[in-house]
DNA sequence: CGATAAATTAAACACATGTTTAAAATTGGT
DNA sequence: ACCAATTTTAAACATGTGTTTAATTTATCG
């Protein structure tokens, strides 16, 4: 049978895989607990609130992916010359790493990270810009130095896009699979989309300027 | 004074400016029915059920939207050659219509669209699908025919990571103006994130596919 | 006007949510 | 083996939700 899995481990384990595919607020603590086989009030008891549940189910993947990242930027940094797709690459193993978490860990860190977006007013982003800033900030300096053509307000836009067109893909990632295997008889993996992904918004990010009219 | 507005408008229009910020399923009937200042059972009385209302929000948007959509590409098929830039600028003129609406129309429709993609599973998509699926179709179309190197399914799952990049902007648009505000000074309206975007978003589907290593 | 239909209203309903409580069970250390 | 601390449990709580009801008001029109 199963190993000893603690009763915290078993919530957040539960929670996690909830919290990918329905969002935060869509998933209630009765369902995850029921799924985890532990009591409604084990939440509680051990978290606190939902709240502090739902930055703990965030923060375990956080703490992982977000060093990775840094140490991958950083070493791109000593670089004479960066591209775009060079920046956009060093997602792929510290992302990839999150399978020590879970076998669907990269999936469901990018869904968690949508959902973060979408649902919660500002609340999670202000408290991961504060938490991994320093990460961000390099992360957007490497893109600038990669893209001197455009403004930093640009850069700054055409991230967000990127984060955009990123988790859409992991929220709806399960429907359009489907599609993809009805339509084109294929079958993708979350990996799959991963190297759809990037050559997409290396090539959104690249894109000249435009004055516009 | 306000002019005569039929109780059914009022609701309507109330409820897409709720459900634009805060989506469907985080807007309760009477945080509508306040700010529309009817009474709570109206919207039962008018539309039979949320469900309901909601369809109804997004139908008065998309039976103006879409075949005004269709027009345009419809037009740009005559062309001997077509470009990306060129589909989607398509979508500029109808949507601007949308302030026929209200004046932030485009924007929320772009909202509305985001929510029921990430909210409802499938239900709405699945409608949409089926009302509007001969445009969807000619969209693809359209874009397979601007962009030869690709593959069908290239094209397919490129649409989609547009379609996330255009409403995450549009849902966490007034988060990401508000940092814009801040770090660049400047005022961006929901028109000009549109002209930000289509750069984007073309230089992304016109990337080369990559078989990658 | 007066009668019939339509619309509005306040109240209640049934249900689901996160949280708290207090008792019971389990665990850990001496 | 014992006691104290930790953990688990079932039940209740307070609150918010969509919906329904039945009475009242307003509008429609012969």
């Amino acid at each position: 049978m199963a190993a000893r899995i603690s009763t915290k481990d078993k919530i957040l384990n539960a929670a996690e895989a909830l919290f990918a595919e329905h969002g935060f607020e869509q998933t209630s603590l009765r369902q995850i607990t029921a799924d985890a086989n532990v009591n409604l009030a084990s939440v509680n008891y051990h978290f606190g609130s939902k709240k502090a549940l739902i930055q703990a189910v965030i923060a375990r993947y956080s703490s992982l992916f977000m060093p990775g990242l840094d140490a991958k930027l950083k070493q791109l940094q000593s670089h004479p010359q960066i591209s775009t797709r060079e920046v956009f690459d060093c997602f792929r193993e510290p992302l990839r790493d999150l399978v020590h978490i879970n076998k669907r860990g990269p999936a469901i860190y990018l869904s968690l990270l949508g959902y973060a977006y979408a649902e919660i007013q500002g609340h999670l982003r202000r408290f991961t810009m504060q938490e991994y800033g320093d990460v961000i900030l390099r992360l957007v300096t490497l893109l600038h130095a990669a893209n001197p053509q455009l403004t930093a307000e640009d850069v700054f836009w055409r991230l967000h896009f990127v984060l955009g067109a990123t988790v859409f893909a992991q929220v709806s990632s399960q429907a359009l699979q489907e599609i993809a295997k009805a339509d084109f008889n294929s079958d993708v993996s979350a990996e799959d989309i991963i190297d759809k992904l990037i050559p997409f918004i290396a090539g959104g990010l690249d894109a000249p300027h435009e004055n516009e009219i």
